[in-house]
Order: structure tokens, then sequence, then C-alpha cells
DNA sequence: TTTTTAATACGATTAATTTCGTAGATGTTT
DNA sequence: AAACATCTACGAAATTAATCGTATTAAAAA
């Protein structure tokens, strides 16, 4: 399964929100960020279909796309990717550097802590 | 200041190790896991240069490549970018995520524990 | 000093990605 | 039924990224 391109990426990620969902209703949330045309995105969202990136029902005229690739395992390697890329293989570094970012609220940190505790326990 | 490609990246990581090397250097190091011409490598780094993504000594011949961009600063772009393509925005999912991946010893955790608590005490 | 080696510059080619126009089919409205 | 709107398909242009070949110059070795 190959990397999804960034114009994929944006569309697979609208997908993964939605569930599923039509060129047209895909089109109008990039229309928000966005200024490509409608068979620009058609166009994208074919080609993912042929890469077998989604999945569509044909039955009716207006096809409807839903994610074909699990949003976790893409997660995971394009993190894995920006890791050895980005941070020089260092899962540590991103993590904290994401952490400091964020300025997580009270429930996130402690929500961490129980992730991390669950880890050490794994051990 | 732009964002890097995958190729500038992976040179642009290297520099940020060595803080300054020379075409030859960066390109034995990219050796190791590509296939590419040195010509390639020696074109990459000119448009970085051009794009002042690095900066360079010419008072040799043999030019001495070093990062024009913060390690930091161009670090924290791309995990934002990451966190809005891939994590629905949600940088706190891909903390979770990375650390799932990682499998950290326990220091590690002690760190991220320790940087969590400071962060904590800011509030 | 001649030859060889190692560097830069730079254009050109190839490859990948993004974009869009047009044709044709199928619904929808009047 | 005619006009109009909305789809898909598909090719092709436009843009961006990656690769390499060749010319030229400078240093090092013979």
């Amino acid at each position: 399964m190959s990397k999804p391109t960034e114009s994929e990426l944006e569309i697979l990620s609208l997908l993964w929100e939605l569930k599923e969902a039509s060129v047209r209703q895909v089109h109008e949330r990039l229309a928000e960020t966005k200024d490509t045309g409608y068979t620009t995105t058609l166009k994208t969202m074919q080609n993912m279909h042929a890469k077998q990136m989604v999945s569509r029902n044909e039955t009716q005229r207006t096809h409807i796309y839903s994610p074909a690739t699990n949003q976790k395992d893409t997660q995971k390697s394009l993190l894995k990717n920006l890791v050895t890329t980005a941070f020089g293989g260092s899962a540590q570094k991103l993590v904290l550097q994401a952490l400091g970012e964020e300025n997580p609220s009270k429930e996130e940190l402690d929500e961490i802590r129980a992730f991390l505790d669950q880890l050490e326990n794994k051990k």
C-alpha cells in the first residue's frame, strides 16, 4: 500500500472523519480551504480508487466513497517516516516536541500518564 | 520559508546532525540508504541554497553547507501539518499513537512523565 | 608540467503530482 | 419532450520534484 500524496491525504482524512461521502461532499469540504475545481477532486478520488486506497459504491449514479486503508496503519507509517526523516529516528523527541506545542489540558495529561503506566506494566 | 521536499528533508536532517558538511560528505551518508548519483545530491543542495534553506561557505573550492532553517521550527511545522492532515487536528492522538509504536524504555517513560509534570505546573 | 582526480554550474530529461477541459450519460425541472 | 443541471470518465496540460550528463575549473599526483 503506497504512501498517499499530500492531496490524497487531505481527502483520506475527510473520509476517515465522514466514514463515507460523495465526491461533491468531499469537494465542498475541501473548498473551504482550497481553491481547486470539482473535476480535480473527482480525478484525485478516482486515482485513489485505482490504487485501492478507497472503495466505492457504484450502485447509484453518484458514487459513494469510503476509506479502504486503515487509519491507524496509515498514521503509523506516516509517523515513522517523519520520525526518521525529521527527528533523526527518535520518536521520543517527536513526542516531547508535540507535547510542548499542544498545550494539553489536565485531562489529556492524565490520559497520557495512564497510557504510560499501561506501557510500563507490559514489561 | 517553504516546506522542504522529501529529498531536501533527508539532507537537511543530515545537516542538523553534522552541523556542517560538504556535498561529498552528505552524499556518502545518503548513499548508505539511497542509490542516486553525486550530481543529484549536489543539485538538490544547490536548490536548497537558492531557497535559502541552507547556507554555505564558498571560501574554499569545496563548499561547506550548513542548515539555515531552525530544526525546531521545521519540526514544529511538519508536525503541525501531520496533525492536521492525518490526525484530524488532534495532537493528543498523535502522541498516543507515537508512544504506542515506540516501545520506550523505563528511562524514556520517566523522562516523559517529568515533562508532563512540568507542563502541568505551568498552569 | 602533464595527467588525473575532484569539485561546481547548469541545462535537460524524466518522473510524479496536480489541475482542468470536454464528452457523454443520467437525472430534474419546466 | 426540451432545456438544464449534475454526474462520471478520460485524456492531456501544467506544475513540481528528482535525476543525471556534460562542460569547466581548480587542486593534487605523477
